[in-house]
DNA sequence: TCTTGTTATGTTATTTTATAACATTGCAAA
DNA sequence: TTTGCAATGTTATAAAATAACATAACAAGA
């Protein structure tokens, strides 16, 4: 949080009450919420709480990197790393539903690039969510 | 086709009438289709088509590996190499919206599998959807 | 001061994507 | 031949996302 605030007044990014609040309540849950998930929670405090509320402020949180998008479970996460975030790769855990995030080191898993570079394709960015069982679940299911 | 027919009488796995268009519907497009274009063009050759329907196909076709779903785009692909096809990843032209099926040669990113293996996260399944510019599309934009 | 441009918000409605639930059919094995 | 199972047909609804338009808040320039 305090990262984010300090990228905020570095870059004269409005870190507005509603952003705020939604990268607060990413914060607080541990693991990835929907939309309207986090409508729901800006409901039980008072916050206005239509649909593009939610929406506009996950646009400016994951246009900036303070939070990231899981395509694989159309859900959001606060980003671990606020301060230095790139090529973010997620481990999800099936039965858990965490997520971890980490950072891939290339920026194309090896074979893909190559494959990339063969036909000419200019990669510009890269998702990578991996899903499997965390070390709390392993064997559990 | 010939592939996922073989595969289909080696494994008994019924190819049926719905699940066959819904394959030939997504070979005859050379991008991705989402379910509801696929209803679409189901309705064109007269197949009862609401959503269930389509979607029940999708899940066979991806179940067993003679389609993919395209997380980054909630659209489906038909399987570029049903015979032998793993570790799918994709390269997605944002400009032109084709994609290109290959296959990433490890489990995972460099450093997602260095991640994963430190935290004893056992990954099973990973989705790799790069996006880019296909070679006719670099430049265009 | 005004007024203009820009950025963010509020709100209604709608679109797009996906699934729940339940009845029915067709077929093969007991 | 009836029982079980896989697939289908259909209605309804849930869940995710965006379009469109009105309003507010505020800073920069005339």
């Amino acid at each position: 949080m305090a990262a984010t605030e300090a990228t905020c007044a570095a870059q004269g990014l409005q870190l507005t009450t509603t952003r705020r609040r939604v990268l607060e309540i990413l914060l607080e849950e541990h693991r990835p919420l929907g939309a309207y998930g986090i409508l729901e929670r800006l409901r039980e405090f008072g916050h206005p709480s239509q649909p593009p509320v939610a929406y506009r402020a996950l646009e400016f949180l994951t246009t900036h990197g303070f939070a990231h998008k899981i395509a694989s479970l159309n859900a959001y996460v606060a980003c671990a790393n606020p301060a230095g975030c790139e090529r973010p790769a997620f481990l999800i855990c099936t039965n858990c539903e965490r997520v971890a995030e980490t950072a891939a080191v290339a920026s194309a898993a090896p074979g893909v690039a190559d494959a990339a570079r063969s036909i000419g394709f200019a990669i510009k960015r890269e998702v990578v969510e991996a899903q499997g069982q965390c070390s709390s679940c392993v064997g559990n299911t």
